[in-house]
RNA sequence: GCCGCAUUCGUCUAGAGGCCUAGGACACCGCCCUCUCAAGGCGGAGAUCACCGGUUCGAAUCCGGUAUGCGGUACCA
């Protein structure tokens, strides 16, 4: 796996690299995990941190490769071909241009961007094929020495032989390609930085990859990787091209018509169970009706052939249903420690201990904990904010009988001394029906009262999380509201 | 433009010649349960298997073509 370090870690790269655990961890292969920085004007460290944590937060783990962000600052490397950072690497690539430059197999390009960008729209105006001319290929010694006096830096190009590739790939069965119709492609820079064709096959060969699981936009990369493997007197992996994620539109999911970063789906409380579940099944299936399936249980189904080979939309609604799947299969003690960072330090452990059986299966995201419970932490004045004297009443109701039921379910309620879910629960229904009223017309007065809202967790339950004291008053309050709303 | 890849309910998919009058899940709708909301249970609607032609007694499944979509076509990865 070997992601670019110029964003966050994306969903397209996390389920790439989640494909690649699940495959090496089928087979009992070897996983490589390396950074390829080699864009050192996009790539940061940040995103190198966030693309390691991440992956780590998922549950991703690799045999080799950097295991902590650190850049050249020292993230200690694992295994036997470190570095495993591109940037790093810059001696044994060059050393490689230049045994292609011996024998002939690429050579030294002046052409300047602007000469190149005439060229091609020339050739697109002629409805050509854009592709570089060759124009350097035929130069004279003089030609060269003029272009050095001129103080230009050459690039290097790549020759590529005009022949037809031909691959097996581990999705996609066998692929064919006519390299004729490739232009000589660039593999080092005028600045000296090879480029992204060039070191991927190098590090490929020197790292012993011996299967490349890519997305498929890199499918048709792929002979281009082959003739320099050829040239380089390379071995030739096993290349497998999963589809492409798809925006809603069917286009290669991108930050401007999706949320992309895993980052952003942590921090709105996915569960990484969740994510790595339904990852998975976005181009995959094992083939049963069972679709909860952890990561172990993955890698012991999988099967790269089995991988799909056209694109999957990514469904938001579909994540949010594993979500709250996942949540409930929490145990109450697992979903208390995961929201505790999440809720405010003012609710103390123990409160936060009672709302969660509460709360479990109304959830769709950790986040949504905030909500349901944010009643327990807010003043009275701030809960009492939150309604109007209309959202206290059940349809066809007046405010002078919802003083009156209010009223009494209070005084039955302050009336037991246990406070207790269960008791408060009997007193209030038996409140009810002395009231005449039915039970879910006489709780909502109470409801809006206590938590603020029409759409609570239990009554009940929540009453007593909140606290006999506290409870009342809010009762109290309202009732005030009502009577002077009903005198008005 | 050129090259390549793909095409089963809105979405994710099952399906590898007869088990398919195409199964499941999400979303949607209805009912039940119910203190609100969820969760859960039951049921419903939803796919002429992109299209055309062929092979075959028989095709979603095999072959050919067409269309559409997507990807690539950089001194980005």
């Amino acid at each position: 796996m070997a992601p670019s370090p110029t964003g966050p870690l994306h969903i397209g790269t996390a389920r790439t690299s989640l494909y690649n655990a699940l495959f090496a961890r089928h087979v009992g292969g070897t996983y490589v995990l390396r950074i390829e920085d080699t864009d050192l004007a996009r790539s940061t460290a940040d995103f190198e941190r966030d693309i390691l944590d991440n992956l780590h937060w998922l549950g991703i783990t690799w045999d080799e490769g950097p295991q902590h962000a650190g850049g050249d600052a020292g993230g200690e490397d694992i295994g036997p071909y470190a570095p495993y950072r591109q940037s790093l690497r810059m001696d044994r690539y060059a050393r490689e241009a230049d045994r292609l430059l011996a024998s002939g197999a690429a050579y030294h390009c002046w052409c300047t961007t602007d000469e190149l960008d005439a060229v091609r729209r020339e050739q697109e105006a002629r409805k050509q094929a854009p592709r570089y001319n060759g124009r350097c290929l035929t130069l004279t010694d003089a030609d060269r020495a003029q272009f050095e006096a001129e103080g230009r830096r050459p690039a290097v190009r790549f020759r590529v032989p005009a022949e037809r590739i031909r691959f097996d790939d581990l999705i996609r069965g066998e692929v064919e390609f006519d390299n004729g119709l490739l232009g000589d492609f660039v593999i080092v820079r005028a600045d000296g930085v090879p480029l992204y064709h060039f070191v991927v096959v190098i590090d490929d060969e020197q790292m012993e990859i011996s299967h490349v699981i890519r997305g498929e936009d890199h499918l048709s990369n792929t002979p281009k990787h082959i003739a320099l493997i050829r040239a380089l007197g390379y071995r030739e992996p096993v290349f497998g091209h999963i589809p492409l994620i798809l925006n809603p539109d069917r286009s290669k999911m991108s930050k401007r018509k999706s949320q992309t970063a895993i980052s952003d789906y942590r921090e709105q409380g996915y569960l990484p169970e969740a994510m790595v579940n339904f990852l998975a099944f976005l181009g995959w299936s094992p083939g049963t009706k069972e679709e909860i399936f952890s990561l172990d249980e993955l890698a012991a189904r999988f099967e790269i052939g089995e991988v799909h080979k056209a694109g999957a939309v990514f469904d938001r609604d579909r994540l949010d249903y594993l979500n709250g799947v996942y949540i409930r299969g929490l145990t109450d003690d697992e979903l208390t420690a995961r929201l505790r960072p999440l809720l405010p330090a003012a609710l103390a452990d123990h409160v936060l201990a009672g709302l969660v059986p509460l709360v479990k299966e109304r959830m769709v995201r950790l986040t949504d904990a905030v909500e349901l419970s944010d009643f327990l932490s807010e003043p009275d004045e701030v809960v009492a904010s939150w309604w109007s004297v209309d959202d206290l009443l059940p349809k066809g109701r007046d405010a002078t009988e919802v003083a009156a039921a209010l009223g009494a379910a209070r005084a039955a309620l302050a009336a037991d001394d246990g406070w207790a879910a269960e008791r408060l629960e009997t007193v209030g229904r038996e409140a009810a029906e002395a009231h005449g009223w039915k039970a879910g017309d006489f709780f909502k007065p109470i409801r809006v009262a206590v938590t603020g809202k029409a759409i609570s967790p239990p009554l009940f339950g929540s009453m007593v999380l909140l606290g006999r004291e506290r409870s009342l008053a809010r009762m109290d309050g309202a009732l005030e509201r009502l009577r002077t709303g009903a005198a008005a």
